[in-house]
DNA sequence: GAGTAGATCCTCT
DNA sequence: GAGGATCTACTCA
């Protein structure tokens, strides 16, 4: 399994690398405890043009990760409970951002049910935003670390996602927006039981 | 099964 | 001082 390359996060087109980033694995291995699921469901966020963007007022300091940083995490806190972990993506000053939403377990299951505090594994473990940052333990001490570290990453495992499985949809939680929260920015592997929401076969 | 309220704390105005 | 890129549990049917 390898790390997917600085290169991908560079590209321009944030929306292409929230969709390319589906079937890739998402690894965290904080101090030796590897945990690793394939990637669902994603959302793209254009920065300075998005009004959903956390990016769109401007810089300030929690955002400061998505204007200076590549291929970075970005994690915040959301409604006081909520671990939420994005991509930093392009170039330093555009502040695009891609949010995993939900991945698929494959290592390391057992770590991520004591994290969540659950007893067996099912669909509702990796489940949207705010339980994947639980289950893999990412916090907002972590933000704006590189996802070329060994503790931290993204790996291509070589799965093939055939695009007629890829869905399209509008972004979730964003209605205060406005027309922004009408844009298909929001990427997802049909059928598979661990993409969040409501989706259209 | 569907709809709604509550949790809970950091961040920006 | 207000509100948020959400989730869960509980109510009602």
């Amino acid at each position: 399994m390898k790390k997917v390359p600085p290169a991908f996060y560079e590209q321009e087109d944030v929306v292409q690398i929230a969709r390319d980033l589906l079937g890739n694995v998402l690894v965290t291995a904080w101090d030796g405890v590897r945990t690793s699921g394939r990637i669902v469901e994603t959302e793209a966020y254009a920065g300075l043009h998005d009004k959903a963007s956390h990016a769109y007022r401007g810089r300030t300091p929690r955002t400061a990760v998505l204007f200076d940083t590549t291929g970075a995490a970005y994690v915040y806190l959301c409604y006081g409970l909520h671990q939420m972990f994005n991509i930093a993506t392009n170039k330093t000053g555009v502040p695009h951002a891609v949010l995993i939403r939900a991945v698929e377990p494959l290592e390391g299951i057992g770590v991520m049910l004591q994290r969540t505090g659950k007893k067996k594994l099912d669909a509702s473990l990796t489940r949207g935003p705010g339980n994947v940052g639980k289950a893999f333990g990412v916090h907002r001490s972590q933000s704006g670390l590189s996802l070329q570290s060994s503790e931290l990453f993204i790996a291509d495992d070589g799965y093939h996602l055939d695009a007629a499985a890829i869905g399209t949809s509008v972004r979730i939680g964003v209605d205060y927006a406005g027309a922004d929260a009408l844009l298909p920015y929001r990427f997802y592997i049909k059928g598979n039981p661990y993409v969040s929401g409501k989706q259209k076969t």
